[in-house]
DNA sequence: GGCATTCATCGACGGGTGTCAATGCATGTG
DNA sequence: CACATGCATTGACACCCGTCGATGAATGCC
């Protein structure tokens, strides 16, 4: 898990040219489904539908933990995961680590499967 | 995995009533996560694809097999994870099962992702 | 009836994933 | 400087998942 493989979104978004009732290639396919595994898991999704109805769509790490009822290391790890499939944003300010939901990546994402 | 417990789409679709920047709750994210996992696979991606793009929006198992490089078995196992999430029906006609896309089934996880 | 074809299911294997306790690393505070 | 706090990383564990070969079940054809 390089970060130079990752960016799924943005292989994404410059892989749905015209498309138009063609077929999906192996590299949109896989591209696609790198995000939609991001996304599908019961702690991630409500992770981003908490930071994004958080004030200022943004929150903290501790803000985060006790919601979901899983250990802070999880957590850690699910933004992680959210984070490298560019869902989410991390801004370290002090001791905090405050994480955002990044416009529109839900959208990109919803638009190709109504797309495929 | 009893057929009981499936239906994840309709879960997902009964489940949706004015959110409105309210927090995603366990089950629906439970719910959509299961619509999102059977969806987040390279190999169904296309299928879905293909089988989307077919004539007559259906396809049997033999004009599948090829154009994915996979074995039958595990083609038929991707069709039924996609067929359990309610995204593909099967009809069979003799000896061939046909495939077909469940109208609006894709537009409808679109749809709730972007109002995660 | 016997046989070929189409598809589903089973069993097994390797790799990936979610989870936690323990640890490490910064940063702020006394 | 010593210590506490917030978070990331590591290592380990159990479990799930994608894949295949082999087998089984149902249908059509000779």
């Amino acid at each position: 898990m390089t970060t130079a493989e990752l960016l799924p979104l943005r292989d994404v978004r410059a892989c749905c040219p015209p498309i138009t009732g063609e077929v999906m290639t192996a590299q949109n396919a896989e591209s696609l489904a790198r995000s939609l595994k991001a996304l599908a898991d019961p702690a991630r999704l409500r992770l981003v539908s908490i930071v994004a109805a958080h004030e200022a769509q943004e929150a903290c790490v501790c803000d985060l933990t006790e919601p979901l009822g899983l250990s802070q290391p999880t957590v850690s790890h699910h933004l992680k995961v959210l984070t490298d499939a560019g869902f989410l944003s991390r801004s370290k300010r002090g001791t905090w680590a405050y994480y955002r939901l990044v416009p529109g990546s839900l959208d990109a994402v919803a638009g190709l499967i109504a797309t495929v």
